[in-house]
DNA sequence: CGGCCGGTTGACTAATTTCAAGCAGGGTGG
DNA sequence: CCACCCTGCTTGAAATTAGTCAACCGGCCG
């Protein structure tokens, strides 16, 4: 089905490093989705796969110039602005398959950072070809617009969560949150890793460290959730889910 | 420069209902930004002109089946969704040259409500042929491009306002927001009206009225800004800033 | 072995919300 | 034409949420 991992690489093979477009099992979450297989061998002809990051490298910094967007093979990605006055906010949290980058193209330099949180294998799509591609391939440019509609929909969900949200209310929805986008990669739903800290999850949800430890630890306190760490059980999605939404 | 209003509209006309794409004085603001003058008529020949909405008429709602964006001629409109337990969630206020509805691209259905908040001109696009127009004109792929992903940016600054920013910092960087959009359209940027309400803003800004009530009397006492209702004048734009940005 | 970092917990503080009251302007009906 | 009411806005006092400051714990690394 896909290739052999190269002897160079992590044993286990996580990134599927040599495999094409076709071959790459993340499939219908990425790009090709709904191309035809012709299309997908233009598209192939220009991604450049298999870069591997270490944690904590840059994809690329904010005020770059902008070149590319990048799609997520295996490992996890952070995008993060430094304020006028000097703090971190965290904007997103990227998992293999999603496409990060998109904030670049506006004034054709990159406004956010975007930094790994573990070992990450990407594959760089150079917009200008890219873009070339869609005037030939509708189906792609189509797959494109929708890909960044929905990054705004889900920033708007961030704004509303962040604006109408309690701090329970916030921790629940992202752990649910984090649920789905497991169980959409065939992850399970109800037992994971969390890829960011404590200190990085209270960023993204506008609250402090010491808050986000003391929700974790109501959560569990009510039987919804298990945790040691970054390892995360949902004992109770149902009522998760209700300390999730309503008041 | 363009044409005389028909009698029936507002003898004011601030909406040049008439006018085409060349016409429009938005001009740069809008959509058309670097294209030839033949492809602004081919652009002119898809855009749907000249319909007036009254205050408080929809767009679009939630979940409606996505046919079009739309073009601000002049007026004013809100987007908010409407979260799991009822409550508004405003998620942008739009000016006279901007485009809306590109929420609805990623699922096919609109995911914000779009309301005026005053009587309001606008064009509509409808998506189908402008992205079949995309397809013949690079130059306005390019620039759509850059509109959705401006949209992420700003939807991004919400984020970071809402999570690190105090009551007070919001509410001067809204001022100056507007202010700026304002100064963009040849408006006065120290002088202007504010086009929704307190609570609106508030929603918008994640706080409740009475908290933007008091921070603009504070402001207001601090000799930043003077206020009567929805008219305000920006007296001290430096201190302003300093309100803004840093505690 | 010691130090450092990430995470947790407690006590106190500060910011914003909530609740409540009052005020001003616009529109409607008597 | 005026009185009334409704809505939007403002202000004050009390309540609540999350933040700050501080201590401690455990694991990992040098």
């Amino acid at each position: 089905m896909s290739k052999n991992c190269p002897p160079s690489q992590d044993s286990t093979c996580p990134n599927q490093v040599g495999a094409n477009c076709s071959d790459c099992r993340l499939g219908g979450i990425c790009l090709p989705v709904a191309l035809e297989e012709s299309d997908i061998i233009k598209l192939d002809e220009i991604v450049k796969r298999g870069r591997i990051l270490q944690k904590n490298e840059y994809l690329y910094r904010s005020l770059d110039t902008f070149t590319s967007v990048f799609a997520i093979r295996s490992g996890y990605v952070k995008t993060y602005q430094i304020t006028e006055s000097g703090e971190e906010q965290i904007t997103g949290f990227y998992f293999p398959g999603e496409i990060i980058g998109l904030d670049g193209i506006g004034k054709n330099r990159y406004v956010n950072n975007a930094k790994t949180l573990e070992s990450t294998a990407i594959c760089e799509i150079p917009f200008n070809r890219f873009q070339e591609l869609t005037m030939e391939l509708p189906q792609l440019q189509t797959h494109f617009f929708q890909l960044m509609s929905q990054e705004i929909t889900t920033d708007q969900e961030l704004i509303t969560m962040l604006s109408k949200k309690t701090a329970e209310q916030r921790i629940a929805t992202f752990l649910l949150t984090i649920s789905a986008r497991n169980a959409q990669r065939q992850l399970l739903a109800n037992l994971f890793n969390l890829p960011m800290s404590r200190t990085d999850m209270g960023n993204f949800l506008g609250l402090t460290v010491e808050t986000v430890s003391r929700i974790m630890s109501k959560l569990a306190k009510s039987g919804s959730i298990k945790f040691q760490g970054k390892d995360i059980e949902i004992l109770n999605i149902t009522q998760l889910k209700e300390q999730a939404n309503i008041d």
